[in-house]
DNA sequence: GCAAAAGTGTTCTCTGTACACCCATGC
DNA sequence: GCATGGGTGTACAGAGAACACTTTTGC
């Protein structure tokens, strides 16, 4: 969908949005997928509007897959923002507008403040696929604790929905989504201590997840250091 | 307000409200704050809509005051709810509308899917004046396990909160909210048990209150039952 | 054999639970 | 004194933290 063609749309619920917080794990620290604006220095977490007659979950679903193409994605919601100036600064959609020369009416909808619901995306990141989408944006993974100039108040967005998987954590909706199929209890025990941020002792949060009963054993990785081979895990299915 | 002009407002946002669950404590059980419809046999949550520059919380305290002249109340936001049916069923609006003869637009806003925004408000029983108010509602407490016949999906609303407030219990703000200023070991006991659903020891209980450190403990309470009289605690006042 | 990292064992502390006992109160 | 309910003591079990020790791997 262009710009103008967006905007251009009358069947969206007005002054209402979602926006997406998308997190994967690399690199032994938490990453978000940002969206970049190209004419703009700005970035951005995914979002959209909603249909009158469409379901706010569906909503999230369809907005994450018309900007990433991500599908079957675990998508929690945790917070509506309803500040009467949170999309006053660092506003694209005006900024782009003004770049374009595109002149729209000042009560027109996209020009009001937006309440918008966040929810956060849990996506293994060996899967995904950045890439620009319809809009001319390119898209990066940012250390959640480094983040660029954001767009609106995304970055407040991005607090609280950390702050809410944190408060939240459940150990096997986490893991199983941030994690690749098969991972050493090191790579398990890295990306909790990168979510929580704090350390823990090995062999404790060893002891600690194997009695969760949540974890099969598989064979070992031999990686060709010079020490014991780790074994591999996988979440049990269900 | 009138339900006319209600109708007749035109700064609202479309298709967005807030619903407010009002929790309060008596006879040892969680109660809910509910407004009856009295031409109808239906019973709903306080809920509004917002202005289109209003901050979402602050239209969540306004329409709690204007539906039953609460201030200064503890609210929460909890979770927006976007179900496409889920102003279909047990609609008062349309009902009274019809009742009264007023024809409005099929496309009119009031006729629309709303995505609602839930909050839950924690009062001292003992303190609220239930009311009629210019809807010419009655207001009556609920225990939260014997609803009557409720609006829309105010049922699954109400659970949802409860169910939140359970999941982020607060001791400190939860029993400061819904206790009077002064209360025994027994009642909060009889509070907490209410709310989490379980029973508890008796004197495990009180160790574990004291040691958190939030309670001043005062006089004695001497009810005129032969037994010991039981100390009177209050929270600490930060 | 040696260094590095994985895996397991042991002890100690703290919290929560269950049970027991004592204390204050009004009859 | 006695029944009733409040307040406190204590012992036991389980979880978590801190430490040590053993095992596996490639050089």
């Amino acid at each position: 969908m262009t710009l103008q063609e967006l905007i251009d749309t009358k069947n969206f619920i007005n002054q209402l949005s979602v926006d997406c917080a998308i997190f994967g794990f690399h690199d032994n620290s938490l990453k978000i997928l940002l969206l970049k604006y190209h004419e703009l220095n700005l970035w951005a977490i995914p979002g959209g509007f909603i249909f009158e007659d469409e379901h706010l979950d569906d909503a999230a679903h369809r907005i994450l897959y018309e900007r990433t193409h991500l599908e079957d994605v675990y998508l929690q919601q945790f917070y509506a923002f309803g500040g009467i100036d949170r999309t006053e600064k660092n506003n694209p959609h005006r900024q782009l507008l003004a770049n374009k020369g595109i002149e729209i009416d000042k009560d027109h909808w996209i020009n009001k403040r937006f309440v918008t619901v966040g929810y956060y995306a849990l996506i293994d990141y060996t899967l995904s696929h950045t890439f620009p989408d319809a809009f001319n944006e390119t898209c990066a993974w940012f250390d959640v604790h480094d983040l660029p100039e954001m767009a609106f108040d995304h970055k407040e967005i991005i607090e609280k929905g950390l702050e809410h998987l944190r408060k939240t954590l459940d150990y096997d909706i986490v893991g199983s989504n941030l994690l690749p199929e098969k991972f050493t209890m090191k790579d398990l025990q890295n990306l909790y201590e990168a979510i929580l941020g704090e350390k823990f002792r090995r062999n404790n949060f060893q002891r600690k997840m194997l009695s969760l009963n949540i974890l099969d054993r598989h064979e070992k990785l031999f990686s060709g250091s010079a020490n014991k081979a780790p074994y591999l895990y996988s979440f049990k299915k269900k």
